[in-house]
RNA sequence: GGGGACGUGGUGUAGCCCGGACUAACACACCGGAUUGUCACUCCGGAGAGCGCGGGUUCAAAUCCCGUCGUCCCCGCCA
């Protein structure tokens, strides 16, 4: 269909005879004149019709194709890009009518998300999910440009798989070929990609579905999207950070317009934990947390002497300019503190000298030199917790985020981004048994490697993570290529040799055929164009998400099956 | 698995705590009419729900109680 597009008319169009075709998105109708504002994909410009009596009949959202003359307008409106002209009908064809809408695709959306997701179709047609639909389609192309440039190619690898080794429930296929036997959707293509390395596939990369069955949250949906990455003859992470750093700053620029601070702070996973709490610590604020177990343990206050000799450790998070909170107000950071974990929390304030309830236990001195150390200025006060290292890290951490944001100490239009190392290898379950922090298959650390059997918990690993704001934006590592080290690690973590061949065989059996030194990365493709677009949810970046218990409100999946398609599959329900 | 919030015309809400004047209100959308410069057009008129569903309490339930279903947020879970 040969036509101009609407958002595209300019005063330089005046004159021409052009032929539009959209949908109707709003009509005012005076009478023997009747306006009509017609929306396409390029935007919205202002339709007269003088005269024409079928230009009664049209309804929001109807489909048209008309002809008619560009002219300028009497009264331009600037609140609209094409709004120094409008085009006078010439003539006017109905392509498709629309019935009443259950909502009008208009900027201001009134409807509740389960209405949108059901007519999802108009929900698309609002400016806004336009807009997201195209930044998710810039930063793929960005991705795929920038990747490309940098000699990667796009490998496609399997849906339809069997359940590899990740942390997470797996959505499972029945196979009718071989009954009582499973697909498993992939939860990532980690196996593959590293398989395409042992390949001769140097640089791997693939925007790729991945999926899990865990519950779900607003950044979190059964099916999502990952930019996958992998490169052969990798040893030193810095090669891959410099590459992503690229990456990265690319697709902020093309996407976004925005020119990042390359190259982003290294933080070893350590320091994350002690300073902010935290393995994706939002780093656009400080309110950096101090130890002050050495000051506090001995200072003569039971709690924290109890906490130190029981090995925990006493924190302190600082918060400028807190020191006027009132009693209420430290009551209710006190109330988040206990929700986060902690069993108590206490206070310190600088404001003509130094007070705390703690005074009379640990006297003067003392909370002078924790002032000190936490870097006190007047005005400012410092909440103090003890217990065991990570509840304590974890829930000051907790509070730190909690109170920037109500004390709007989180800095706007600020992109803080950084790259956290030095993960632990192992973690230990709540069962007490080790487990992989990332997964079995990420390399321990060279200078580790003595401790791997007699202390795995001190084992590092070359484990990284990129976080944005608070947000993790990616994880990878370096992969182990030797297969001997491998099945060290499987032992490690109580996999013993059948288990193992019978889990990922195939797996093992590539490396084992000269496997490069390699590794990769994983980005979340939904939450990093979610967090550019400035949205909360990852379903405002998804064309069909899913709600909250997995359904689909548009076409009612999951749905029950005929009786002809289980028996076929020779599955019998047992509900 | 747990906690919290919510469910009222097509859509979004008010009413619910404190049951009765609810024959359920308002806005947008819709239908009819008027209208030659609107752009949230305006004006006049109209239709449309029995309050998610089921049960209970009561003389009386949108309102109280129990159950159930659905939606959203969080914890667990998600390496």
């Amino acid at each position: 269909m040969r036509r101009e597009h609407c958002g595209e008319l300019r005063e330089k169009n005046v004159g021409q005879r052009v032929t539009l075709a959209g949908w109707v998105h709003a009509v005012r109708d005076l009478g023997s004149l009747t306006f009509v504002d017609l929306r396409d994909g390029s935007g919205v410009v202002q339709l007269v019709f003088r005269e024409m009596p079928e230009a009664h009949t049209l309804g929001r959202e109807d489909v048209i194709r008309v002809t008619g003359k560009v002219r300028p307008r009497e009264k331009p409106n600037p609140a609209l890009t094409t709004g120094a002209v409008e085009v006078t009908v010439e003539t006017l064809e109905i392509l498709a009518k629309s019935p009443p809408l259950p909502f009008l695709p208009d900027e201001e959306v009134k409807a509740s998300e389960e209405t949108r997701l059901r007519y999802r179709f108009l929900d698309l047609r609002r400016a806004r999910m336009q807009r997201n639909l195209r930044l998710r389609h810039k930063v793929t192309l960005a991705i795929r440009q920038y990747l490309s440039a940098q000699g990667f190619i796009e490998v496609e690898t399997p849906m339809l798989t069997r359940s590899t080794p990740e942390g997470a429930r797996d959505f499972l296929v029945p196979s009718r070929l071989e009954p009582g036997k499973f697909y498993a959707l992939p939860q990532s293509p980690q196996l593959f990609k590293q398989i395409l390395i042992c390949s001769g596939v140097e640089k791997y990369f693939q925007i790729v579905r991945c999926f899990r069955d865990e519950d779900l949250r607003a950044d979190r949906q059964p099916e999502f999207t990952q930019l996958d990455l992998e490169m052969a003859f990798l040893e030193d992470p810095e090669e891959l950070f410099s590459l992503l750093e690229g990456l990265v700053a690319h697709v902020f620029r093309e996407a976004i317009g925005v020119d990042l601070a390359v190259p982003f702070p290294r933080l070893p996973y350590r320091e994350a934990m002690l300073r902010y709490g935290s393995d994706k610590p939002d780093l656009r604020f400080g309110l950096e947390m101090v130890d002050l177990t050495d000051l506090l343990a001995p200072a003569g206050f039971k709690v924290f002497a109890e906490a130190a000799q029981r090995g925990g450790v006493v924190r302190g998070l600082p918060l400028p300019g807190g020191a006027h909170l009132t009693r209420a107000e430290l009551n209710r950071i006190e109330e988040s503190g206990k929700n986060a974990g902690l069993s108590g929390l206490l206070w310190l304030k600088v404001e003509e000298g130094v007070h705390s309830p703690l005074e009379k236990h640990v006297g003067e001195g003392v909370l002078a030199n924790v002032a000190a150390r936490a870097g006190l200025a007047s005005g400012d006060l410092l909440l103090l917790a003890a217990g065991p290292e990570q509840t304590v890290a974890q829930a000051l951490g907790e509070l730190r985020v909690q109170l920037a944001r109500e004390r709007g100490l989180v800095p706007q239009g600020k992109w803080a981004l950084a790259w956290i190392v030095d993960f632990p290898l192992f973690k230990l379950s709540a069962e007490g048994r080790l487990e992989s922090e990332h997964h079995p298959f990420t390399s321990p650390k060279d200078e580790d490697l003595p401790f791997l059997e007699t202390d795995p918990l001190r084992v590092h690993a070359k484990c990284y993570d990129l976080v944005v704001n608070g947000v993790e934006l990616a994880s990878g590592s370096i992969r182990i290529h030797r297969r001997e080290l491998q099945e060290r690690i499987f032992k490690i973590l109580g996999i013993g040799p059948e288990e193992a061949e019978r889990r990922f065989g195939f797996f093992l059996r590539a490396l084992a055929y000269g496997a490069p030194p390699h590794g990769g990365i994983a980005f979340g493709l939904d939450r990093w164009v979610m967090m550019l677009a400035g949205e909360n949810s990852i379903r405002e970046v998804i064309a069909f998400p899913k709600t909250a218990t997995g359904a689909c409100p548009l076409t009612g999946a999951p749905a029950e099956v005929d009786e002809a398609q289980l028996r076929e599959l020779r599955i019998k329900l047992d509900l």
